[in-house]
Order: structure tokens, then C-alpha cells, then sequence
RNA sequence: CGAGAGGUCCGGGCGGCCGCCGCGGGGAUUCGUCCCCGGGGAGGAAAGUCCGGGCUCCGCGGGCCAGGGUGGUUGCUAACGAAAACCGGCCGCGAGGCCAGGGAAAGUGCCACAGAGAACAGACCGCCUAAGCGCGGGGCUCGCCCCGCGCCGGCAAGGGUGAAACGGUGCGGUAAGAGCGCACCGCGGCUCCUGGUGACAGGGCCGGCACGGCAAACCCCACCCGGAGAAAGACCAAAUAGGGGAGCAUAUGGCGAUGGCCCGCGUCGGCUCCCGGGUAGGUCGUUCGAGGUCGGGCGCGAGCUCGACCCUAGAGAAAUGGUCGCCGCCCCCCGUUGGGGGGAUACAGAACCCGGCUUACAGGACCUCUCGCACC
RNA sequence: CGGGGCGUGGCGCAGCAUGGCUAGCGCGCUGCAAUGGGGUUGCAGAGGUCGGAGGUUCGAAUCCUCUCGCCCCGA
């Protein structure tokens, strides 16, 4: 199914709680997560602990040198987040890597986020139940 | 109307819906935060970081040297290498534009190629044969004179080379010539005069000219510059490790410390408490300022000054966004009276602040001036 | 925020502190020779606004100023 469509329900994210800020988060989920990528973007996906999903945001001053165009870039995708939360899985932190040189327009964001995220998550699961396993013949 | 010169300003507008970051007020709270209302939220370049300052910390008796920067004058400024007015030079018919624009008689160095000669120069072609000497011819009043050639020489006008050749034009002068002489122009000098704050300008007198260029070559002179930068810096302050102090315990121990043993002391290790430094993290710095807008006064101007009014983003893995509708501006097509369809709407995003510079930019508005043509 | 470096034929470099000689070298490219054909080789040859704009100078790749693009380092 497509992104579920403009039926336009009030969505605030809370910056504070849902954004990733500190060094040592985005450190966490480049070392233990597990990674998709796309056209437009590379999603890492690890487990927070938490009951929310958070995002991250990796848009690198050597992909763009102007800032407009970094800024579109980490605006579209937050877009994409707030308005793909509810198609995305729960108790995440995300990081989202920017392609070097893409423009990507909203509606494209949207589909690869969803798609990418999923997708992470479940390589990540299944990363955690084979080490479940080796643990439990141990 | 055409061509052109200088300058100022703007850089989409309105309205829904969903969001983001501060601020103020109210409410809820498990003190993490959440909800509601109100109001604010990118630029002329916020950019590049090329100059200058504020601010902060460090350093600091003074002087000299090194290093870097600036370079007409006078003003302006917090300051500047920016900008202003003026002076001088060059370019343009003109409005105007451009100029790192001190010193080359303090020293060192460089000036390729060409050319005879390139720095207190030189004679290739060329011009001359007056003086001196020699030869030949002629004349003669036998002293010499005239003509031609040569030697010794003279000259730097003309040709030619070059980016540059020891000033230019004219007249006189001469064997030919040359500032050799003179006039004008140029150049240099002066404890001269006049005007100007001054750079300088105009004039006077003196000098026949003595002084090529390059200091964005080394350099000399005058003036300016302490260093680092908001990750500056100030404060609060975990966990862990370590430091200092006090007390306790010294039942066992190591070392000071011996051939061995005992007592006592110190020290290390143990426990309790206290103190200070630093890290993670947090708060401040952080937005009221050489501040804007309007008006008055002074000044040619840069600018100064007075009054009234205004408060104008403050993030921190970093907000200012997404979407829809209507309109404006520009371009293209159909229609060409009103309309219909399509496209385009730039450069670019605050990170302590301010004064300049530079660069990017769809498109647009306005002011002043110059030249040419036509008409009144 | 601060500091340093690079830009020269299609590619990789030299030349620049001491301005002037023809902007040089390797690879590549084109033509010819040699071969049945190709490679190798040999002989010719083409190709450069010295990133851009001003300035200094008689003269600038070289000196000065501004500017564009790229790379690196420190906190």
C-alpha cells in the first residue's frame, strides 16, 4: 500500500524526545544497527528501548557545498518522517544518510523511508534472534 | 528618438490546512514534560572571509632590532588598505573613468633581442677637408695663391636599431656641425614673490642641460601593528580514576633498617569524613547595538549633531518548512475587443556583533547628467 | 575560526625565488614506413587564451592586487 493518504491528522513531533542529538546515539546505531539503502538515502535502523521511534539526520557539507540545499534535503526528510510515522516500526532510532548529490522530492522521499526503514529493521531482527539462538545452543 | 555616463532602491502579494524554534500568559504534571491562548521568526548579499574595529582571555617596565602593512594633501571615522573633497598624471568629443601617486644626485642590482653604441655610451652608412703634413697639376709680382687626391683629423645634423640613444622647433652660425649663440617650449635649481590649512598652482630670477628606466628588484625614509580567538571566556557540576588534609584502625604486612630479634617512630596499603582541580553534561556569554525609522540644524562631501518614535530571529546533530487556492510580473501559442492554454519566477539560509570590500543574481522601478539627429 | 597548497596540449608533470631565448618531458593522438594483419619499432606531424580579470614593466606562465574552482591540515 501507498503512504497512507493526506487525510491530514494533527501529527506534532516532539523535537526534544524524537530527535536524535547526541554523538554517542548516532554512534550507537552506526555500530550495532543494520543498514538499507536506496536511491536517495541510506536508513540505519537499531533498537532504542524506548516506546518511540527517534530520527537522525546525516547530511554531509561535502555532498553540498550551499547550505539551501542542505537544508531542503534535512527538511524533506523530516517531512517524510512526520508525516510516514505511523508506517514506520516502533522503539527505533533511525539515521538517515544522505545521498551525496540527490535532490529527492517529497513524495519519493516518502515511499524510499518507508521502504528502507522496513527493511533495516528486519535485518536487524533478524540479526538479534541468530544471536539469540548461538546463545541459547552455548 | 538614438547612443552613452554616474547613482539610488526593490527583489513577489493575500488567504486556508498540517508542522518547526524562541518569548509572554494560563493550566496539568509521575518534575522527564505535556496542553491551550497571544505575539515574533533569514539577506541584499545572511555568502566568500579580503581588510578594519568592538568584545573576551593571555602577556605587558622602557627602548632597539626582526617581521608584516600602508604610501599625494586635507578632512571624516571606534578603526581601516574603505569612502569623501581637493591636487597631480593618463584616457575619453563629452558627461566622466582609471592610477600602490614618497625616494633612482645613500648604496647594491637588472635592462634580453636588435643595434656602431645601453649608462658619466658610441661612430656602421653618412657629412666636412678650415688648421697640420704629403703628392700631382696650374697661376705668379718667386713671398705665395688656387684646384684635385691622400694622410692625420673634425662632426653627430640625416639614415638605420630599439621600449629607451645625453631635450624639441625655428633662426643665426660653421669647413661640416653641435645649446656654440638667441627666441619659444620642456627640464633642473632658488633662504624669491603671490594665492592656498595643504598637496600644489601662477610668476620671477639663475643654470645651456649637468640627472635614461625599473623600487608591485633588494633597499632607504615616514607612519601604523603585542598574541590568540565564541571550540574566546565565565560559572555550576555527575559516574570512575587520581591529588591534598583530618581522624580511626594498626590484629597481619612491605620499606626506611642492620647478622638476627624486640619496642617505638615515619611511610605505603585499609576505613570514615572534608577540600580543591579536571572530564561528560548544563547555564551564561547571546542579542539594546559605533542600533534602526522619521524630522530639524551644520558641512561641497564623507559625516557630525539634536529631537521624537521603535525593539527587530536567537538555534545548538542546529528552527524559519510542507501543501492547496487566488492574484501580480515576464515569455510563448491560439484568439486578437474582454478572453483561453502553456511555461518561467533568480542568487542564495543567520551561528558573537558592527563598518567596508568582493563575488553570485530571474526580473523591475526611479533620479541626475553628456553627445548626436530631428522639430518647435 | 585559523593556516597551507594546487590550477600549464586529452592525461600526468617541469619551467615561476634570478621576468626576455622555441613554454619543455613522458604517455596518448594523427599520418607514413615495415608485416599477410596486429603489436613492438622507426620517421614525420598536429594539439597549450599557462583557471579568470585588472595592474606594474619596453616586455608577465613568472611580480602585485582582486576573483573562481579544487585539495589538505590544526583547534
Amino acid at each position: 500500500m501507498s503512504p497512507a493518504k493526506d487525510t491530514e491528522p494533527a501529527r506534532s513531533r516532539l523535537r526534544a524526545a524524537e530527535h536524535l542529538k547526541r554523538t554517542g546515539d548516532f554512534r550507537h546505531v552506526y555500530r550495532n544497527g543494520n543498514r538499507a539503502r536506496g536511491e536517495w538515502m541510506t536508513v540505519a535502523a537499531c533498537e532504542n528501548g524506548l516506546d518511540r521511534t527517534r530520527l537522525g539526520l546525516s547530511v554531509g557539507r561535502v555532498a553540498w557545498r550551499r547550505a539551501v540545499r542542505r537544508n531542503r534535503v534535512r527538511r524533506i526528510f523530516r517531512e517524510a518522517f512526520r508525516l510516514e510515522r505511523a508506517a514506520l516500526p516502533n522503539g527505533v532510532d533511525l539515521v538517515l544518510i544522505a545521498v551525496p548529490g540527490s535532490a529527492p522530492d517529497l513524495d519519493s522521499a516518502r515511499q524510499e523511508l518507508v521502504k528502507l526503514a522496513n527493511k533495516a529493521w528486519r535485518r536487524y531482527r533478524r540479526k538479534i534472534e541468530e544471536r539469540g539462538r548461538e546463545a541459547s545452543e552455548t
